[in-house]
RNA sequence: CGGGGUGUAGCGCAGCUGGUAGCGCGCUUGGUUUGGGACCAAGAUGCCGGGGGUUCAAGUCCUCUCACCCCGACCA
């Protein structure tokens, strides 16, 4: 870079080796998912990133109907007594919620709560609408968003308020419970995997990581470019603690009073970071097709000449025909600017046609990921590019498994243990004695937390990778998001 | 909540030992361009984060304050 000319040329995201935050915060801003608001810690969600939202909503919305469950919408607002009824509950959240003292210039007999999350009011509300096992299941999810009083704050990974969809359900039996907890979580993997590309991987919390409030917390955790772990989806199994504290009783068949079994669940914007990093690259986003906002961008060149800009608009209306989110450029911007614009923002695939495809009856097809030219014909065009975006969505994923994979270690002590983390971050497999005292001596020296207690199960040794006494499982270990 | 940093045009910044504000990008208009972030010309844009001081004179010095960012401790 010797002069100014060349620094205009090439609006240049930070690469990911240098500063991996400075990376993320360059294409969020970049790719126009966010903006910063006046609002501390609160951030704009711009048409681009919310679209990304709503793909997210739209295609977790159908698998929640597909599996019996029901939208509801609760208030904002919780009274500090109903918050207090379970009591490990407040205590996990009253760190971080934020008061609303007064209405108007009057203040508040009780001080209400923004929601953190809304176990309360689902309880208290169940408890006045279940009277009879006829009642059972009640399977509710809500979209909205919630407030906790972060310090710290990033754009999608941790910001004041966030936007989510939490599933709260009763069951008459521990059992059902238990396996709704299941059947969601694995509705969250399907979704990571097959829409998002993510790989994650399935597994129990330890009961120092597990939810407040909850008797069991179940995750899906997935890895990033940089070797951090994202929870990327929880899914809580709360037993009857809930019920006892909310009086949520139904009559079972034998007329006997009993305590409904509760689940919840959830996922947020956060999904938003785990594709930006787990796809994106150092020149910018990269979107799975199957969420990006747009699958296709059209961008003809020398549009002014005679005859492109039908031709480029007739490519784009009948992509769009075969149900493909196709969008064509025509603004005065350069080919070039282009490009690059849409790369940047991670459309996963680019087709370029001008005077000398049309006279050769060809589009120039380049997908995000190799950036390679191809020259397709105009005749199998729809074909082709319905083809390539399966294509990617298959190849984003295979590479970021391959991406994990490499960042898989497995250890047996605490000096392999920290040199790992020090040296070459990632997930980390290793045995451990289920007690709590190891968990907090590895994140006092390490800064790692217990990840999760896989389904998958492996025995990398007998010895647990902290006390060397005998090890009960094998976890997955990392420095989290 | 501890440590550090930054507030000057929409964005990124410069502005030294005080003298009344500038550069690049972007924006507007016109023209030439268009296959990897075009070029020329002419424009428009400022409560220098806020309050209070010092001074003939304050982006500049002092002081208080607010906000944001980064690094740690705590968290979807």
């Amino acid at each position: 870079m010797s002069n100014n000319k060349d620094k205009k040329m090439v609006e240049a995201i930070t690469s990911m080796d240098v500063d991996f935050a400075q990376w993320y915060t360059d294409i969020v801003k970049k790719a126009d998912l966010v903006d910063y608001s006046s609002v501390r810690g609160c951030m704009i969600i711009r048409p681009y990133g919310y679209a990304l939202w709503e793909n997210i909503q739209k295609n977790l919305d159908a698998k929640f109907k597909e599996t019996g469950h029901e939208n509801v919408y609760m208030p904002m607002f919780i009274p500090e007594s109903l918050l207090q009824k379970e009591k490990d509950h407040v205590e996990g959240f009253a760190p971080e919620v934020a008061w609303v003292t007064h209405g108007g210039q009057e203040e508040l007999t009780e001080k209400l709560c923004v929601r953190p999350t809304s176990e309360t009011l689902f309880c208290d509300h169940y408890s006045n609408i279940i009277q009879s096992y006829r009642d059972l299941p009640k399977l509710y999810n809500q979209w909205c968003s919630v407030v906790r009083w972060e310090k710290t704050t990033r754009p999608f990974l941790r910001t004041v308020e966030f936007l989510w969809q939490e599933g709260h359900t009763a069951h008459a039996t521990a059992e059902e419970a238990q396996e709704e907890t299941i059947r969601m979580l694995n509705v969250y993997a399907d979704f990571c995997e097959e829409v998002l590309a993510i790989p994650v991987i399935k597994g129990q919390k330890t009961d120092k990581e597990k939810f407040a409030g909850a008797k069991s917390t179940y995750t899906i955790e997935s890895l990033m470019h940089d070797g951090k772990a994202l929870q990327s989806g929880t899914s809580h199994n709360f037993g009857d603690g809930f019920a006892e504290a909310f009086g949520i009783q139904y009559t079972d068949q034998n007329n006997q009073l009993q305590y409904v079994h509760q689940t919840s669940w959830g996922v947020s914007t956060r999904l938003i970071g785990g594709i930006i990093m787990v796809h994106g690259d150092d020149n910018g986003l990269v979107l799975p097709p199957k969420i990006a906002p747009i699958q296709v961008v059209v961008i003809p060149v020398s549009q002014h000449k005679e005859g492109v800009l039908e031709k480029a608009y007739a490519i784009r209306d009948s992509l769009a025909a075969k149900g493909i989110r196709v969008k064509i450029d025509a603004s005065d911007k350069m080919p070039g600017w282009k490009y690059s614009e849409y790369e940047m923002k991670g459309v996963p695939v680019r087709l370029e046609i001008g005077p000398k495809d049309i006279e050769k009856n060809q589009a120039v097809l380049v997908t995000r990921v190799s950036r390679e030219k191809l020259f397709i014909s105009l005749d199998e065009l729809e074909v082709k590019v319905i083809d390539t975006l399966e294509k990617v969505q298959k190849e984003l994923y295979n590479k970021a498994l391959e991406m994990r994979n490499n960042k898989t270690y497995t250890a047996v002590n605490l000096e392999e243990f920290e040199k790992i983390i020090k040296e070459t971050p990632g997930f980390i497999k290793a045995m451990w004695c289920g007690d709590q005292k190891c968990e907090d001596t590895i994140k006092e020296k390490t800064a790692a937390t217990a990840r999760c207690i896989p389904f998958e199960q492996e025995k990398i040794s007998d010895k647990c990778v902290c006390c060397g006494k005998e090890a009960k499982n094998m976890l997955y270990w990392g420095k989290a998001y």
